[in-house]
This record gives structure tokens, sequence and C-alpha cells, in this order.
DNA sequence: ATCCCGAGGG
DNA sequence: CCCTCTGGAT
């Protein structure tokens, strides 16, 4: 089996044992999910899952987020880590979507990456979730792992993986694959202790032998 | 390559 | 203690 087919297969297999993969940031709207993912940044979505109803209480939208203090909003996001960077991002984005964008979350990859914290990581969670559109494969962390132990790629650089990701499938699974692949990083392929026993996969993981 | 940064698990 | 968690900017 050529890497493609083992690619698709791989699709086929997570599917059926995740048969509903939805995205774990609670969300009901672009903004809010972009938000969401934006505080997914080395952190777990169950910890950014409980910050995230206080701040679209207070901040519901691109324009009061704009107008935000950022002392507050620090307060808010500051058990995701790195909540300096995280509050200062958020409000200079809100302020761009106000000012530029028609208090609107921008709907492309080269608009979404022109706001502060934004990457193609994030615009392709925003783009395939809340948007409709499948751009490209997301590589955050668990992608990364799995893609390269699973032989979807030789490389660790998340826009090469993307790159050969997206070669191996159609596009219509650009965004499925995401979620199938973080549901399986957190329930059997984890980072320290796999659970390769367990893997609906190791009859085409080159980790096991293939 | 390094920095930003908190919280939970082993 | 060290590693990991749906990264991004310098």
């Amino acid at each position: 089996m050529d890497t493609a087919a083992r690619a698709r297969e791989i699709v086929v297999r997570l599917r059926a044992l995740y048969p509903d993969p939805e995205p774990a940031l609670v969300h009901s709207n672009a903004y809010e999910l972009l938000v969401a993912t934006v505080l997914a940044a080395q952190c777990t979505d169950a910890r950014v899952n409980t910050v995230t109803p206080e701040f679209f209480r207070r901040w519901p939208d691109p324009a009061s987020l704009a107008r935000a203090d950022v002392a507050q909003v620090e307060d808010v996001v500051h058990s995701t880590g790195f909540f300096r960077q995280k509050a200062k991002n958020l409000v200079a984005a809100a302020k761009l979507m106000a000012e530029r964008h028609g208090g609107g979350v921008p709907d492309s990859m080269a608009t979404l990456t022109t706001l502060p914290g934004v990457a193609r990581k994030t615009a392709n969670i925003v783009l395939s979730n809340a948007l409709g559109k499948n751009e490209g494969i997301a590589v955050d962390t668990h992608v990364r792992r799995l893609a390269f132990r699973l032989g979807l790629t030789v490389s660790t650089n998340p826009i090469i993986i993307e790159k050969d990701m997206m070669l191996l499938l159609s596009q219509e699974d650009w965004g499925i694959v995401n979620h199938l692949l973080v549901l399986h990083g957190r329930a059997v392929c984890k980072a320290r202790k796999p659970r390769c026993d367990f893997c609906v996969l190791g009859d085409i993981c080159p980790r096991l032998g293939l």
C-alpha cells in the first residue's frame, strides 16, 4: 500500500472509530472559535473551555473586545498560559477586525493571517469549522506527532507536514482529518505512552513494523 | 533557535 | 522534577 492509500485508509478507520468528530472548543460563531483557538495555544481545550464563557459574556464580539482593557483580558485568560501575549494579540486583532473588516471575522487565509497571533493553524481551524472552507489542513501538536509516527511525512516542520498531507488527501477531508488525528492523539496515540496495543491502525503504522 | 507562560500528569 | 497541552512572533 502506498502512502496516499494508507493516508486514505487511516481516515476511513478513524471515521469509523470517531463517528461524529466535533471541535472540542466550545463556541457559537466564528468570532468565538477564533478567540478559543488563539487561547488553545500550548493549552488543553478543556482549560480553554473553562475561561471562554466569561470571556464571551464580557466581550461578545470584536467591537467590544476592541474597546477592552488589556489587563482585564489578561486576568480572564490567565490560566491558559502565555496570557500577556494572548490578551494583547486578541485585543489588537479585535481592533483590526473592527476598523478594517467591518467588525467581522475575515474569511480567507490571507486576511486571517494578518491578525496578530493568528497563523495557518488557527486560520485553518476557523476556516474549516466556522466558515465552511477547506484552504488547508490545521497542523497542531497532535497532527504533527501522528503524521510523523504514521509515516505521512518525514518532516517535523508544520508547513511541510501540511503540504505533504494536502497532497495525500482529497480536499473534502482536509477539515475532518485534523479532528480525527487530534481525537486519536488524545485517546490512543498519546505523546508519552502511546497505547499501540489498542490502536486500530497497528497493521498500517511504520512504528509497529508495518 | 528562543521566548512567551500556566496547569496537570507521571 | 520533566513532559505535554489543537502556536506564534522575533
